[in-house]
DNA sequence: CAGGAAATGATTGACGTCTGTCAAAACTGC
DNA sequence: GCAGTTTTGACAGACGTCAATCATTTCCTG
């Protein structure tokens, strides 16, 4: 009750190692009757190469580069924990991480980087895209040199990309409307969104699910949209001047970072607080969703997207198809209850004596 | 710049290969300095043992059993379809998973599997228990012969299994909860409670925890809790009286099976339905979501506690602790907004860490 | 310093696959 | 039946580790 080699499938077959192995890995000179019985008897005996032993015998090493954007925004940050993590958890599975760090909204500095990159140097590219055309020509020319490239978090409109990993934006967009709707069920509203930058496309697209989300409730108003810049000062004095303007605000949909200017803003409101949706489940957040200043955050799951990531980087290295599914991330929503028992960016301890991966 | 080998650590650290592997592989017989020399040269080194060479060196199969509730409810068959899914994934890794039904509910027939099981055919168990005496002593007993042993989904009470695997039921109410609250902002209401037995363990602490949430929330009432036993038509019928009888209910938390009972008598309703909240992204559940009869979902992800519960077994059988984390579940939350792509049974990951294959 | 135990080195044959070489065998066309 | 091509078989050396043997060297004890 072994596993089948392929000595096994060979002698099944009635043909010799050599013809099968030529088979399998389509090397070629092989009539066609034995490569039919090679074929049946791989089928019937339900064979499956040893993939450990065949990545060893070819000592195949794969080398992937993440160029996530610089900066101290916690989600980048927890995003490439997440990246570092993954690196350890896999050290022993063949694969070698590389990751840098480019300079945050640049598409130059990004076209840049993907222009130093060496393809032969390098199996597999995670990027969070800026758009350009400048960045499309690097990924169309390291694709031709071999190298998959993946579009991570954000994704780059042109641009010929093998995948792209993260979160359907409109989705979760209309996810944090659903949210408003429930947080005013028999009541009617006013809904203050706040972008990053009107520009983002990531924002836009969340601005427009929720858009779609609120047209099918009839007490909800939308105010004109605020821009924060990811800043936590404009967007402490920006959602504070909100407040003052407009009293009947009730609900707050935060699509970008700088939240802990908002928190602070919610803190200082002498009434009782509008419904607030965030995005991203970084500390800050995770903190004023204990405190009860936010209602809920929706997180697009770093650590699931960088596992993504590999998986179908790897299987790209192998000529493999991506695996179907594992790029679109459905965004999860966070209440002060459901929260994952460890804070962002856990830690994961390689054991370097330890068995099996 | 290739990976140390532990050739390389063995010269590095001015021993033989035999040395380093005697203190790799805990064989005893080497001084403490050669030790202490050797250890010193895996750190230095980064040396990390492949685990593809050593396993295959090893010709170590994981043989990995799976007991698990027979019977057509959706859920126990989504779970059955992650056991079959992951066992096809994962059977280039050297993982071998039996799956067997059991009775379900029936502590006596579990206790019969499990007493069938020969320890030395089996690696690794992992079963939904049912709590008893009888159980927990054939678990006892499997361990004691070197079984890993998981509890999955539903938790033995006083059995020493090596993990649980699933979430925590009473933030699972909590959560319920606080979605009741979020759609009572602003107005009072009444909310009927609906378990499959008052007597499963699972439920009652469901019920726990929505009760401890809507203790904090003046104005929501809870009414008796109904028992539909799992059943379709009896939850129809329930819930119509229910409903019929109450006519200020304002929320239905459901914390079993036979939802489609419940969604049929909401259809039947003439006027505007109260805030539901479900367990589990069934067939059922997501069309009843998409088609505006149910707010929430609640799911635990079978997928995750499926592949959760693998690498646990995985790690135990080679003698590693298990993966910190990786065993509680944290409730995922699904609106008509952000319902995965693929119908329940595709590939959803987990938000702790990657697991490496 | 002998005798014995402990520690170490050297070596070997797996494990299942990849990749290459070389020669033998089976075909083809004429 | 011959030369030329295609197909096949046999074999060997990796890859990195495991597990075992056997011969040495070093250390301790009396």
């Amino acid at each position: 009750m072994r596993k089948p080699t392929l000595h096994d499938v060979a002698r099944a077959a009635g043909v010799s190692y050599a013809t099968a192995d030529r088979v399998l890995n389509a090397r070629g000179g092989v009539a066609a009757k034995s490569e039919a019985r090679v074929r049946a008897a791989i089928e019937a005996l339900g064979y499956t190469r040893d993939v450990h032993a065949a990545n060893l015998s070819r000592r195949r090493l794969y080398r992937f580069r993440f160029l996530l954007p610089d900066g101290d925004h916690s989600f980048f940050r927890a995003l490439r924990a997440a990246v570092l993590a993954e690196a350890g958890a896999r050290a022993g599975d063949r694969v070698r991480i590389t990751l840098s760090e480019v300079p945050a909204f640049d598409a130059e500095a990004l076209a840049e980087a993907l222009e130093r990159v060496e393809p032969e140097a390098c199996d597999g590219l995670a990027i969070v895209a800026s758009g350009s055309a400048r960045v499309s020509a690097a990924i169309a020319s390291l694709r031709a040199g071999g190298v998959a490239v993946v579009t991570l978090v954000s994704d780059a409109p042109g641009a010929a990309r093998d995948a792209y990993v993260g979160i359907d934006n409109l989705v979760a967009g209309r996810t944090a409307g659903r949210l408003m709707r429930l947080g005013h069920t028999g009541r009617s509203g006013l809904v203050l969104p706040v972008v990053g930058a009107r520009a983002a496309q990531d924002h836009a697209e969340r601005l427009a699910g929720l858009e779609q989300s609120l047209a099918g409730a009839p007490g909800l108003a939308l105010l004109p949209v605020a821009e924060a810049f990811d800043s936590p000062s404009r967007m402490r004095a920006l959602v504070g001047a909100a407040l003052a303007r407009e009293p009947g605000i009730s609900g707050i949909y935060s699509m970008g970072a700088g939240n802990r200017g908002l928190v602070e803003a919610l803190r200082a409101l002498g009434r009782p607080r509008p419904l607030v949706v965030l995005h991203e489940l970084v500390p800050h957040a995770r903190e004023a969703l204990e405190a009860g200043l936010v209602d809920a955050v929706i997180d697009q799951k770093p650590v699931q997207e960088v596992a993504a990531a590999l998986d179908i980087l790897r299987a790209l290295a192998d000529g493999r198809p991506a695996p179907a599914g594992r790029a679109r991330i459905t965004p999860a929503i966070y209440l002060p209850e459901n929260l994952p028992a460890c804070p962002a960016g856990e830690e994961e301890d390689n054991d370097m004596m330890g068995g099996a991966a």
